[in-house]
DNA sequence: GCAAAAGTGTTAGTCATACACCCATGT
DNA sequence: ACATGGGTGTATGACTAACACTTTTGC
């Protein structure tokens, strides 16, 4: 079999997960070019004949969000014959868990607007990205019990209250807050800032940051989160 | 951009682990055509213009190895602009474990030879699939630990010396044969047979197998298994 | 002073770990 | 009878889970 012999256009689409108001979020585009123009998308594109799968990656998440140096694992590869109406396509998708404020979204060419939607109501999306978009949820729901998360998705200083519902958001459980503290402050994981969060109706919460360090320790031996 | 603006060949790739002689192993073929004829690679192939990404693996699958309906997971897809040298090829990664016994191994079109090689002395491997290798073993080294493995790469009737020999294997570890028994038997997994190993020169082991419903249950919920 | 969220400990039960000897079989 | 691996129980410490009230702040 000659490796000419077959061939197929390659393209990646990201799944990026965003938090924000208590809420996980996914970036969807609005397609601007048929097929399907007008449709609610994940944002990607084709991968350029000399370009590297990570790299191109990088570039279309850079286009559309206009940021470098973004975690960003691979997900999973979609092939079926169909997927794409107008030619056999093969897309791999990429999943990344950004800070929503840190960028100012602008729409790429592909593009007439890039929007974050609640993954609890996200409309329609085009050929497989629903498929797409419920593996990646599911990934990261399991990720999430085995490596920690918050550095990719929280700002910089935050309240351990943020922290739960972020995890109680992507666990779709509650957790007992009295629990999580103690299991999440006992991983050393956290370092406590002298600074409180001002203008709430309420006692002003304690500030906290990561330990860079620990968590890129705890991320790679992996861990174990259950409450 | 246009869907057909670049074009590339998508591969596929199998990395088959095998369980046998108290060793993990991995399918190898010795390939019989250039580029880099004779030497050793995992078995892999083409996908047709008309296939499905699961099927063609499957199709490859049961070329190299005579058998239907296995276990099988999409790994990760290597597509950097150089993996391959004649031509950008797009290689999709299938894993699978299978049980080393049951199948007889027939070298496909593409190789002069098919062989389970221990994972601990594999020879140096073409293109990058000593890449591929290692992120299939990274990745059941992970699986191990959160759902339960054995039913794929056990016979059907074991001693419980076999299954703990295979996660030690695994898991590169050992681990205490008390504990180990307690926990996996406190799982309601195994079923114990009424039968016993013979013609060793000790006292004969019983004969377990696995309860296929459990199985099935903890895979898809996914449990901890730490020793 | 009231509403709203922050913060804080103890107890009971379960689970992981460490550890050593006798048993059955084949030669 | 001996060599080889099979099989078994207990005690300790660690972790999980359940649970309610006081504190601080802004209005």
């Amino acid at each position: 079999m000659s490796h000419a012999e077959y061939v197929s256009s390659i393209s990646i689409d990201c799944v990026i997960f965003g938090f924000d108001e208590g809420e996980l979020k996914v970036l969807l585009i609005k397609r601007a070019k048929d097929p399907s123009k007008g449709g609610w998308a994940l944002p990607g594109g084709f991968v350029g004949q000399e370009e590297d799968l990570d790299v191109a990656a990088k570039t279309i998440l850079e286009e559309l969000t206009g940021l470098k140096k973004i975690y960003m694992e691979q997900l999973h590869t979609f092939g079926d014959v169909n997927r794409y109406p107008l030619a056999r396509v093969i897309s791999i998708v990429y999943a990344s868990l950004i800070k929503v404020g840190d960028y100012e979204l602008r729409a790429a060419d592909n593009a007439q607007e890039a929007v974050w939607h609640p993954v609890s109501e996200v409309p329609q999306l085009v050929f497989d990205h629903s498929k797409m978009l419920a593996v990646a949820l599911e990934r990261l729901k399991r990720d999430v019990q085995y490596q920690p998360i918050g550095f990719e998705l929280l700002p910089k200083k935050f309240t351990l209250t943020q922290l739960q519902t972020l995890y109680e958001t992507v666990l779709e459980t509650t957790l007992d807050k009295r629990n999580f503290r103690k299991k999440i402050l006992g991983m050393d994981l956290l370092i406590a800032l002298d600074e409180f969060q001002r203008g709430a109706p309420n006692r002003a919460a304690r500030l906290f940051k990561f330990d860079t360090q620990k968590y890129k320790e705890l991320k790679s031996k992996g861990f174990m989160f259950e409450l």
